[in-house]
Formats: C-alpha cells, sequence, structure tokens
RNA sequence: CGGAGUGUAGCGCAGCCUGGUAGCGCACCUGAUUUGGGAUCAGGGGGUCGCAGGUUCAAGUCCUGCCACUCCGACCA
C-alpha cells in the first residue's frame, strides 16, 4: 500500500476524551472513529489488525475441531421466551419490534439461536461432538460504555458452542477451547493466565476468564508467579486426543489464580510472598460450561446408545476481537506509539522514503516495494512528501515492527537502512541483501 | 441508574465571570526557501459557537428546558 493513496487520518494530539493509553493511540494512529456512545467505525488501519486478529482466532478455532457459522444480528424474542432469557436479561437488550409490531432483539449473545440451530438437525450421539462458531456483531446495552473499543456497547465477540452427550464430552469440548485460548493470545504476543471465574447471568457451573496482564487493566488479579514460565501448547498439539488436552488444562489450573471476586485469601496467604503476582489485568476471553441450562428448556435433545433421549451438554467460549485490539496495545506500546506484534501488525513492514522526489531514493524504494508485494508481505510505502521526522513519528505511531530507511546518503552506498520498532535497533544493510532476504522468504 | 464534568473550524484550546463585528496552535490549500527525528516565511479556505426557547437595541457570553459525550461507582467479550 501506498500511504499517499491510503486513508490514514493521524492526529497529532491526543482527543479530549480518550483517557486510557489504548483508546488515545488507536485514535491518534486514525484506527478508528467513534460514532456514538459505546460504537465505532473501524477505519483502514483499525480494520486490517482486526482482520489479523479474526484470522488468528478462526486458524486456532478451526485447529480445535469447532466449525465456522454466521448467525444473523437481529432475532426473534419467541426464543428468547423459550429459554426464559427473554425476562431476566433486563435492560442490557436492545429490544425492537419491526413493521409488524413482532418483537425481536439486537442479539447480546447467541445461545438460544444456536440450540435452536442444534436442535433442529441433530437428533444422534453419533454426530457429537459439535462445536459451531461465529464472529458477529454483538449489542449490549451497558449501563457503562467507556475506554473506546475497551468496552463498546456494539462489539464483535467470537462465541463458539459446543454440544455433547454428556458431562464427560462436555468436560472434553471445554478442554479443547482451553488450549485453543492459550494458543490463540500467545500468537498474538499476549501473556493470558486463564483464572476461574464466577459465571455471571449466563450461569453454569465451570468458566474461566482469560485475563492478559496490563497496568490499565480493569480488574484486580492475583496468580502464581509459576504462570508466567508455563509452556503453551505448539501448533501440532493434538486436539483428537483428550488425554494430552485434559494434561495441559491441568498444568494451568493447578497454580493458583483468581479475579478479585473470586479471590481466596486464605489460599493466597499460603503462598510464598515472592511467588505471588498481583496486577491489573484485562478480560480477553471467557469459557462456560453451562450443561443442559438451554438444552433443556429448548428441548434439544440426542438419542444415546442406550437408545434413550439425553438432553445436550453445553458450553459457550467467547472471545472479544475489538476488545483484544486495545488489550494489545495496552500490553504493548510505549511514548511514540503502538508496538505491534507482528502477527497482528497492520502492515509487517514500512518503507520509509527519506527524499520522496529524488529520483535515486524513489527507484530504490519501488524496487523494494516490488519485492515486498511480490513476496506476499504486508508493505505500505511511505511515498508521501512529508519530512523526515513526520515519517519516523508516523511510523513509530503506528507500530509497524519493521522499517526500512531509505535516504540519499545510503542509496548512494548501495545501502539501506532497517529498524525494529520494538527495539529501535538500527542496522545498515546492503540494498541487495535485503532484495535477496525479501524473494527467499516468498 | 446515582455523582462530577465538558460541548466554540478536522484535532487541541482561549473568549463567557463583566453582553457590543468569533480568535489562537496544529491540520488543510497556494507559492517560495528547505529536507536523516513532527521546518520557515508569505498568502488563503473553512464556524447553524450542541439544540430549542427566553431576556435585551444587541447573546458564544445572561436565564430556562432538552440533547450528546467523557470521567467516578454496581454489570460484561
Amino acid at each position: 500500500m501506498r500511504l499517499s493513496r491510503y486513508f490514514l487520518p493521524i492526529l497529532k494530539e491526543n482527543p479530549r476524551e480518550a483517557e486510557i493509553v489504548s483508546h488515545r493511540l488507536m485514535l491518534r494512529a486514525g484506527m478508528i472513529r467513534q460514532q456514538g456512545q459505546g460504537s465505532f467505525t473501524m477505519l483502514p488501519l483499525g480494520k486490517r489488525v482486526l482482520d489479523k486478529v479474526c484470522r488468528i482466532i478462526r486458524e486456532e478455532q478451526d485447529r480445535a475441531g469447532a466449525l465456522e457459522i454466521l448467525m444473523p444480528t437481529i432475532q426473534s424474542a419467541e426464543l428468547w421466551k423459550e429459554s426464559g432469557r427473554y425476562n431476566d436479561y433486563g435492560k442490557e437488550m436492545l429490544r425492537i419490534k419491526d413493521r409488524q409490531e413482532r418483537d425481536l432483539l439486537y442479539g447480546p449473545t447467541n445461545e438460544e439461536m444456536v440450540t435452536e440451530i442444534f436442535r433442529s438437525y441433530v437428533k444422534s450421539y453419533k454426530d457429537l461432538p459439535l462445536n459451531l462458531y461465529h464472529i458477529q456483531w454483538k449489542f449490549r446495552d451497558e449501563v457503562r460504555p467507556r475506554f473506546g473499543v475497551m468496552r463498546g456497547r456494539e462489539f464483535l465477540m467470537k462465541d463458539a458452542y459446543s454440544f455433547d452427550l454428556d458431562f464427560d464430552g462436555a468436560k472434553a469440548a471445554y478442554n479443547r477451547m482451553f488450549v485453543a485460548y492459550l494458543r490463540t493470545f500467545t500468537r498474538m504476543g499476549l501473556k493470558a493466565i486463564p483464572m476461574r471465574a464466577d459465571t455471571g447471568p449466563i450461569g453454569g457451573d465451570l468458566s474461566h476468564e482469560f485475563i492478559i496482564l496490563a497496568e490499565t487493566g480493569e480488574s484486580q488479579v492475583f496468580c502464581h508467579r509459576d504462570f508466567l514460565d508455563l509452556a503453551v501448547p505448539g501448533e501440532n498439539v493434538d486436539f483428537g486426543d483428550d488425554g494430552e488436552i485434559a494434561g495441559i488444562v491441568k498444568d494451568w489450573t493447578t497454580p493458583y489464580a483468581a479475579t478479585d471476586e473470586m479471590h481466596d485469601e486464605a489460599a493466597w496467604s499460603g503462598i510464598a510472598e515472592g511467588e505471588r503476582l498481583s496486577a491489573r489485568g484485562i478480560e480477553v476471553g471467557h469459557i462456560f460450561h453451562f450443561g443442559e441450562k438451554y438444552s433443556k428448556p429448548m428441548n434439544a435433545k440426542v438419542q444415546g446408545p442406550d437408545g434413550k433421549e439425553h438432553f445436550v451438554s453445553m458450553g459457550s467460549y467467547g472471545i472479544g476481537p475489538t476488545r483484544l485490539i486495545a488489550a494489545i496495545i495496552e500490553a504493548s506500546h510505549d511514548e511514540a506509539g503502538i508496538i505491534w506484534p507482528e502477527s497482528v501488525a497492520p502492515f509487517e513492514v514500512v518503507i520509509i522514503n527519506m527524499k520522496a522526489g529524488d529520483a535515486e531514493c524513489d527507484g530504490v524504494c519501488e524496487q523494494l516495494y516490488a519485492a515486498y508485494e511480490a513476496a506476499g508481505i504486508d508493505v505500505l510505502y511511505d511515498d508521501t512528501d512529508q519530512r523526515a521526522g513526520g515519517k519516523f513519528a508516523t511510523a513509530d505511531l503506528i507500530g509497524i515492527p519493521n522499517q526500512v530507511i531509505v535516504g540519499p546518503r545510503g542509496v548512494a552506498a548501495g545501502e539501506v537502512e532497517l529498524k525494529r520498532r520494538a527495539t529501535g535497533a538500527r542496522e545498515t544493510t546492503k540494498l541487495a541483501d535485503l532484495l535477496a532476504f525479501i524473494g527467499k522468504t516468498a
């Protein structure tokens, strides 16, 4: 992408309403535009990051055996009357009437709808386990939206729903999602710690929140320092092996970890002082097992090997991609701006033309730009006539991990400069070597 | 929902107390000189002062009502 043809409305000054760093930086980097209380447009740069975050989520959901679908945002009240939640959910749910005066709602979550889909097709235990997920906009009329996309009213959510014959099956499904989540957050450069959680209005009896540690986190969390060194399963983990998956979950649930509301002072004081980690955290994922909570009232049954009908045992698993973006920024930034992990960076590399209009510099930049494009690497080419300082500031603000600096001095010597956003480290390299390297990565 | 606060150009702000031709910085447009960490000079464009009503010869400024947004508390991905 050529910056001169891109839409990147960056701000030099901090917008007054933005109090926390991720909100400030997302506005300053031209990623989002607020459209109302708790609702945002994703501008081109933000959309790129969102897509990369969602791609990682998809890859890990798919790897764990979940199947992607896409359910509508608008739901019929009838479904919710079946589960009994139409009255229970309260003011957080946006209720709407259509022209026929029928009661509709903008989905805050999809347990009812997915259960309706399940029950109308699946009749046999032989079709289990089944896990259906989608990534769709949700609306929750939060009492208090705040912190930009961290807590919006309209937000994107990946929600997965598992169906199993019995508790053992459901527990295995829960474990698979648990491990998928560990991998998902790790791939985004985050240290996520699973913490036993309150099940809240969704209900159920087994639940973990995935919390990332960040100074500006919303909740107080307590955990054992061991979490920082626990190994995250690699991509060769076998999701078909319930024993292996259960072992990983055991490792990740054995050390003490709890959010404020679940905190156990007695257990905490039993841990050696130096082993305790008390910090702020941001919830980026939440998984629940809730058994027959919906299958029973909604009559979602399958026939088991015993010939009898069984209400399916269910679980649901959420990740907020829009919140994740903010969480990544909270965890990775400095005074100059965002520091994207490569896996979610809107562009992997930016070519900074120090002297746009200079034939030599332009030529080298075009050559590099074409090479990166050919290699399938997401590249931003700053071909604007801004001054050098401004280009550096922009590249740092929007957090591009690799910066290739092309200036008249280096070009004369057949050299360009490479700068890493994360460390600030710079090195000079021969243009020919860099071109060869790009060619090899293709 | 309770408490606090803010609405003036795309962004950040001053002006309001004490009513009298709407201003500053950044951004934007034109030209010149510049060009390795957010240049300088000159010229220029852009405003229903959140909305409605009221007081007044005159309202950004005073009064009333409403709306929007932000922050602090109880809920959530």
